[in-house]
DNA sequence: GTAAGCAGTTACCTAAAAGAAAGCAGTTAC
DNA sequence: GTAACTGCTTTCTTTTAGGTAACTGCTTAC
């Protein structure tokens, strides 16, 4: 199978920032992450969410459901009993995201560690 | 070694959270991770880096190369000989960021395969 | 002598993100 | 009957990130 090993080229840098964009586009900003650990991790109705999260206010916590749902990385069903039920749940889509916010978890926790010498 | 498996408790969703917050406050940004991989990738002077990215102004990559250098994720030497001679590069701490650049890289590539039906 | 490269700085402006606070229509609990 | 929960929406204000463009002092190349 004797491949080249090549140095790696410009294109190659530029095509990792272009991927990496893209990636950003969809997950960056101070909430989606965090909402979607929140949905991962189990929470399924608007206001536990919104208590899982720190600080969170409902209008940011709603117009980025509405995001995240747009990009088909969270599930929102409506169960029409009286009273209305809403439920917001993970995707397979959502959970490829998982490698993601483990990489930013191990290096946050790190990072912390370094600069503050200890654990949360 | 028998461990007791747990099932996920809320702190471990607010531990994640946090901790990926400290992440995110670092890294997060629309040229902080593409500078970084410009340097890691091997550019070293100023309007090399700024060359490497598309779109980035000189203003922002100054500021944001300040920024990554207070926080050790880039060296930044001086070369006084005349001209003075300006080169950053990764640090090892720089480079444990790979991880989530690599994530971020793969999961870019696989959205962008997903809602384009092709790749870059 | 003038154009172009180096490593930036400065000042001004805008769009987007986010915070704060209140409200609403419906339901349930006491 | 009133307080508290649900899933939001609306308005208003502040903050921040980032874009544009020009300009600096210095050096080398033509």
């Amino acid at each position: 199978m004797a491949k080249k090993t090549k140095a790696p080229t410009e294109k190659d840098c530029l095509a990792m920032m272009l991927s990496v964009r893209d990636a950003l586009d969809v997950i960056s900003g101070k909430w989606k992450i965090l909402i979607l650990i929140s949905v991962i991790y189990g929470n399924k109705r608007f206001r536990e969410i919104e208590r899982s999260i720190p600080n969170i206010s409902s209008k940011v916590l709603a117009k980025e459901l509405k995001d995240l749902e747009d990009r088909q990385l969270i599930k929102r069903t409506v169960y029409d009993d009286s009273p209305v039920l809403v439920e917001y749940t993970a995707t397979d889509y959502s959970n490829s995201v998982s490698e993601v916010i483990i990489a930013l978890y191990n290096w946050g926790q790190n990072h912390r560690m370094k600069i503050m010498g200890k654990r949360r």
